[in-house]
DNA sequence: ATATGAGCCTGTATGC
DNA sequence: TGCATACAGGCTCATA
């Protein structure tokens, strides 16, 4: 599903085909998204040029040369492929980002949790974007970040790192596998872990992320890049999916049990 | 303020 | 075989 990893895997594909490109419009073949996609994101958008692909949390951001955005989120079915503008469309191929190089960025998603915005100002300030936490690769996240935003915080930790208040990106796969690295139990209460396990945790969620990219992200079913290819990251899974299988530490069989309404897989005798 | 649960949606897997 | 139900997951909103 797409998290930070596929979401940057993403951005990445659509970049080289992007950059310096002039919208020549957008057809929206179903604008039912997670919010319905409003007209002007494509009467603001037609004949403008692309400057700049970026992504902020699980977001991709489209700088238009006029100063808009357009923010787009994958939700958690959605992927973009670069395709001639001449191909025909396929189930669940919702919008069309028409370029002038004769492709389209086509937006596929089959559960609709997705969503396309456009954006007047700045970005920063629209209300999806203004209450996110740190980027996870940018250096501001480290061990004593996590540790003094958790004081006083009673939920599972779990929990609290895939708040995206706290810091963005992490969804429930590296979650689980950044908690596995750390040995942190993943229901531990937020506020009861020391400053050390923290930067522990700290290090663990950037290598995972950065693993992660460079293996072109995590494909369990939908995902795919822009290229069509899907990511190759699952088999360097330690435990998301691998519930009763042995820890690759220890070999004690993982266990799995839910934990605020999600699949949350560990090894009882590593993590504590 | 934090914490929890519902709901959005479709495809796939499982149970009867 | 068919039908019903559960589950997957990111995010927001409503409620405690």
């Amino acid at each position: 599903m797409p998290e930070l990893p596929e979401v940057e895997t993403t951005r990445r594909g659509i970049e080289v085909h992007a950059l310096g490109h002039r919208i020549e419009r957008i057809v929206v073949r179903e604008a039912r998204l997670r919010w319905p996609v409003s007209p002007e994101v494509a009467s603001e958008s037609a004949g403008r040029h692309i400057v700049a692909v970026g992504r902020r949390g699980k977001y991709v951001s489209f700088a238009l040369e006029d100063g808009g955005h357009l923010l787009l989120h994958l939700g958690m079915s959605g992927s973009v492929r670069v395709v001639a503008m001449t191909t025909p469309p396929f189930r669940h191929d919702h919008v069309d980002i028409v370029l002038d190089s004769g492709r389209a960025l086509r937006l596929n998603d089959p559960r609709r949790f997705g969503s396309l915005h456009y954006i007047h100002g700045d970005p920063a300030r629209h209300p999806l974007l203004a209450h996110l936490g740190p980027e996870p690769l940018d250096g501001v996240l480290d061990g004593d970040y996590l540790h003094a935003r958790s004081r006083g915080r009673r939920s599972a930790v779990k929990a609290f790192l895939m708040d995206s208040r706290v810091v963005v990106g992490i969804g429930n796969i590296y979650a689980n596998e950044a908690l596995y690295r750390a040995r942190i139990h993943p229901a531990r209460a937020a506020g009861r872990i020391s400053l050390a396990r923290y930067r522990r945790l700290a290090e663990a969620v950037k290598a995972v992320l950065a693993e992660a990219i460079a293996a072109g992200g995590t494909t369990l079913r939908d995902f795919t890049a822009s290229d069509g290819r899907p990511g190759y990251f699952r088999q360097q899974l330690d435990v998301y999916g691998r519930a009763g299988k042995p820890c690759r530490r220890c070999g004690t069989a993982l266990t799995e049990r839910r934990l605020g309404q999600r699949s949350t897989v560990y090894c009882p005798n590593c993590q504590r």
